[in-house]
DNA sequence: GTCTATAAGAAGATAGAC
DNA sequence: GTCTATCTTCTTATAGAC
């Protein structure tokens, strides 16, 4: 088994937990079920162990995006998924990305890491407004740009349609985050919330 | 001059930026001007230091909500204020709302406190989504619910109101805790913002 | 690569003079 | 109430055997 690779999963899942500081290299050695010295054979130091977990995590970001059931990063490819653009088909966009941000290990595990240390660290602090802000906000205005200029969503500034519609999805994804029992609550605010974004936007056929 | 009170004062501000266990009392010494040792004569331990800070948030929330600009506690009273519901009243409510949020500095210091510290502490993480999440939405649902009975709003889920009307108000807020430099910016999108709720929301004349 | 033993240093807290 | 000196404990990291 590939140890030095089970170190960085185990560390990731503490470190998101208690921070940086509040994890001992005892801890992540027992995690692993080792003794701490032994760790020294795998990362020349704790921060190596912290600096491998977010070259993962910059690595990841993309495969992430692209396999989100929506494309991610072709806006082109989805607004043809989506050509049928229904209020059913807009919920199960929105429940596909909450979702997935919440139950995907590896985002939500980055996601509450990104959460405790942002303010340690500014490189910390772009990588979440990026991947949790500017991007989903960037790609849901393209799509809902080309829904507009198809006449199937009426006309408006696609960005400010795209921030209606993903920062409610970003507020429940911090409340499961802090609070996993209310997912359910989550996703009920959420499908209505869509059904009165598509009341608000979608065409009259 | 109150060398209990300028302790927490010093401890708020380097918790809020580098967490508990990253101030050391050596640092909050430092910040207050006096020895390490000396803080003992204050507080009993670092604990100590924390939770007195932690008393004086739970205390303000109320007298903050209070002077708000909205009165905050008691909706009736607002629903008064903003009895000529307009667009430029809704701005100007998002806008008091999102810029007391993010200038008073109590508020600030303690929303980044809560920010860092929730995994590790429940009780942190119920204040939090309770001062961030329920109580905001409690009241804007309320306020839009008259709003809807006066025939003012459209007729629509008050409760998915608030939360279409907070959530980007949120998350404009998270962006700026960790760039305040893109404090224009997002005010840009807020109005624009609250521009386009309107437009969905407001009962033509 | 893993272990035991241990060094080196950091951080919280106390003792006791002033 | 503040200081200097110091203790204790915790934490990271290294040395060296297996």
């Amino acid at each position: 088994m590939n140890t030095k690779k089970r170190i960085i999963e185990e560390a990731l899942i503490l470190f998101s937990e208690k921070g940086y500081s509040d994890v001992y290299v005892n801890d992540i050695a027992k995690a692993v079920g080792i003794k701490a010295p032994s760790l020294y054979k795998h990362y020349k130091n704790k921060q190596e162990i912290f600096n491998a977990i977010l070259e993962e995590l910059k690595e990841g970001y993309v495969k992430h995006t692209a396999t989100m059931g929506i494309a991610g990063n072709d806006v082109n490819i989805d607004a043809g998924i989506y050509a049928d653009i229904s209020e059913e088909a807009l919920v199960e966009m929105g429940k596909n990305l909450f979702l997935y941000f919440l139950h995907d290990n590896q985002m939500r595990l980055f996601r509450k890491l990104l959460t405790i240390e942002q303010f340690r660290d500014s490189e910390l602090a772009a990588i979440y407004s990026k991947q949790y802000f500017d991007a989903p906000l960037d790609y849901q205005s393209e799509l809902f740009k080309i829904f507009i200029a198809n006449g199937k969503f009426k006309q408006a500034d696609a960005k400010i349609l795209a921030m209606q519609f993903y920062a409610p999805i970003y507020t429940l994804l911090t409340i499961c985050d802090r609070h996993p029992e209310r997912e359910q609550e989550a996703l009920k605010l959420l499908e209505a919330h869509i059904h009165q974004f598509n009341i608000n936007y979608a065409e009259e056929k």
